[in-house]
DNA sequence: AGTTAAACCTGGTTGC
DNA sequence: TGCAACCAGGTTTAAC
């Protein structure tokens, strides 16, 4: 599912609501990819304050009296949402979990309900984001694209320590991070750089164009909601609109929007790779 | 250091 | 209609 839009999607949908809301209780359901490593009396009595994104995951940090207490960090895996059921102090406000609702977080200001069909999502304790388990989840993360100070310079000089496919360095989040496989097939269609193009083979001119392509292909994308391929929905259920205006994701066969030749499908790392031999060159 | 595969799961689609 | 094979937004870990 979700890449950085969706997430950033979900994250702007539960911020304001959950401000500062008191967490009344806590379900799990099935076991998702890691235990949440705390009982529900440090979630319980603590409440909410700004929910943070950094990379693909939700940061939702907890007070207690006015002092840190902690945090959950989540994410949403291949098939996670969140979904916010407003309800005051209505606990069950959600309704009975589905089969693949996984996790509540039951406020006063609404309960949070994770659905993860695939479980490879994660709800997960952390005393701070700068404490494991949070720390070591998030050792590895590159910058964010947004951050202006992610110049095209910094981008390059980056892109040159790695001598692996540019798709792959995309995908591994470790330059920087937020595009997935769709979003990282759409920005190198749309900066017209070949997939297979070695990372520390782009020129700074061309590293600069596909900077400009990811922020332009991800802005795009937010402001759409996101896409959704058939999990993925906001946290009033709304789907998202992107999936319609990918130029190759999923379009093997289809002309190129751009130049016509037919899309092509390639498979890099296990996964689906979509780009247009001749708008995308090495 | 790189690339690849397998692992974690469920469900939808495709093809025989 | 049934069933097997394959595919799917991500990430971690192990192996060549």
């Amino acid at each position: 599912m979700p890449e950085l839009p969706e997430v950033e999607v979900t994250r702007q949908g539960i911020d304001e609501p959950l401000r500062g809301a008191r967490v009344l209780g806590v379900r799990l359901g099935k076991a998702l990819r890691w235990p949440l490593g705390c009982g529900s009396a440090r979630l319980v009595g603590a409440t909410l304050g700004p929910v943070a994104r950094r990379g693909k995951y939700l940061w939702l940090p907890l007070a207690r009296e006015g002092h840190a207490a902690g945090g959950l960090l989540v994410h949403l895996g291949m098939s996670g949402s969140l979904a916010l059921h407003p309800g005051g102090a209505a606990a069950d406000s959600a309704g009975a979990p589905g089969a693949h609702d996984h996790f509540d977080l039951v406020t006063d200001h609404g309960t949070l309900r994770l659905t993860d069909p695939r479980r490879f999502g994660a709800v997960v304790y952390a005393p701070a984001l700068d404490r494991a388990p949070a720390s070591k989840l998030l050792a590895r993360l590159g910058a964010e694209p947004f951050d202006p100070a992610l110049t095209a310079a910094k981008l390059h000089e980056a892109l040159k320590a790695r001598r692996s496919p540019i798709k792959a360095v995309l995908l591994g989040g470790e330059v920087v991070v937020g595009a997935g496989n769709i979003y990282a097939c759409e920005a190198l269609h749309r900066a017209g750089v070949h997939p297979l193009a070695r990372s520390d083979r782009l020129s700074a001119a061309r590293a600069g164009r596909l900077l400009q392509a990811l922020r332009a292909t991800l802005a795009q994308a937010l402001a759409l909601g996101g896409s959704t391929l058939r999990d993925f929905s906001d946290v009033h259920g709304a789907a998202g609109a992107y999936q319609a205006e990918a130029a190759v994701y999923g379009r093997e066969g289809l002309p190129c929007p751009r130049c016509a030749r037919p899309v092509r499908r390639i498979v890099q790392a296990g996964r689906s790779t979509f780009y247009c031999a001749g708008c995308q060159r090495r």
